[in-house]
DNA sequence: CACCTATATACAACTAGACAAATCTTATCC
DNA sequence: GGATAAGATTTGTCTAGTTGTATATAGGTG
């Protein structure tokens, strides 16, 4: 713990702050500016030790607004029944989502073969972010047959929930029949909603859910942050 | 295509919206602030974005009212008949006008040549907005020789139509003797006109009509606006 | 030498907030 | 029903502050 050079002591400094409490989770770091002075270095240490702690994923920062401590990583659990809100429950954050769009489109060739509805056939497009604690962990994409759904979108919009809008339509209840992840990275836009860097790693799902006669009910794909999020498949 | 800024990143999102159509040509954006939510960054942001589409001229915005889709550029037809509604029918447009002004003076040098008429002749000026689907494309100037037609102003002003208020006056037919064409920059004045900025080019046509003895029956000059407008003259 | 640490400077990208100008909406009155 | 006025929206402009990136310089170390 002796020789250690200056960003590294002003690292491990800020990270005694940090779980000590002292600076609370969710909370606005002072800027690099102030950090500089109050240390008496240069900014770039300071972007030195800042640097190292956001690779521990114990900050995050946005250019132009500030530096931000981060909420430890969330364990999302993927099994028959994957709801959302209840995940987040069980695992003792609070969750919430953020309407991005919701709009009616014509269905891609991939979402008319999945939900096995007619090529050109119109779907609802809703997208949003998952937070839990008021931080982004998931981008959500999911889409549904207009046709069977005719009032879904007015559902969501008021109920703020899938599941709520689903029974709304009749449907009690849903399975989840199949879900593909893979890893891929992170574009600007979506970097920015989910508080990382670009190229940052991503878990991408692609899942289908239908209902117990197995009829397709919901095509959806899930971008969640690496940083933030594990996927459990405990049985 | 990859590591581009936020605001490039929007822009094109929402040019492909544009060209898939989900944002209908003619229609309006979110403002400016539901998009900023929507993308999770500044409004300023958003603008930088929105005014790199503006520069491709694939929106324009109202100060007040909002951020609109442009509609496709028309392809103005010039022919040895040249008729402003019946071109625009053709190309799928609807058509209109909207008079600046309507009145009587003397024939500028270039204007009494043209016409083969005496030098201080009487003319009528009409002067004028031409609009596709709502959206100013280009400014004429009509003059004709108030001798010969004495009552066309008042035709004019009934009918909204240069080509109604000749038959009126007895010119069945005309023809398209001679056009030329040359580009220009937008005055403050025109570009307020158009809708366009100050200096953005736009195509001048000096063009006169005849009747078929080839006697001059219309001179006249009209401002093209080069985002909206594109000539053609195919045979 | 090559590499890391640290300083210094400058600029780009983005956020934040405020206000002005143009427009749209709505209530009200006659 | 239409005109008017007040208020809410929406885009345009400005200033200031913050993080991200690039370049240049210098000292220390293996």
């Amino acid at each position: 713990m002796k020789n250690q050079t200056l960003w590294q002591g002003i690292a491990s400094d800020l990270e005694k702050e940090i779980v000590a409490g002292s600076l609370a989770r969710g909370s606005r770091l002072p800027t690099e500016s102030m950090l500089s002075q109050r240390y008496g270095v240069n900014r770039h240490t300071i972007r030195k030790a800042l640097s190292h702690l956001a690779e521990k994923s114990l900050i995050w920062s946005k250019r132009g607004s500030g530096v931000f401590v981060m909420q430890k990583p969330t364990i999302y659990s993927m099994g028959e029944r994957v709801r959302f809100s209840q995940n987040l429950l069980d695992a003792g954050r609070t969750p919430s989502r953020q309407k991005l769009s919701l709009s009616q489109r014509l269905a891609t060739h991939e979402e008319a073969s999945s939900l096995k509805i007619k090529k050109n056939s119109k779907v609802h497009h809703y997208e949003g972010i998952s937070f839990a604690d008021d931080e982004p962990i998931a981008l959500f994409n999911s889409v549904f047959c207009s046709k069977r759904f005719p009032a879904l979108d007015k559902y969501i919009e008021d109920l703020q929930s899938v599941t709520q809008a689903l029974k709304k339509c009749g449907v009690n209840d849903y399975i989840r029949a199949s879900t593909y992840v893979s890893a891929v990275a992170a574009s600007s836009l979506q970097a920015n909603h989910l508080r990382i860097k670009p190229n940052d790693p991503l878990l991408c799902t692609t899942s289908l859910n239908t209902d117990q006669s197995g009829t397709p009910i919901e095509f959806g794909r899930t971008y969640f942050s690496g940083k933030h999020v594990t996927l459990s498949y405990e049985a």
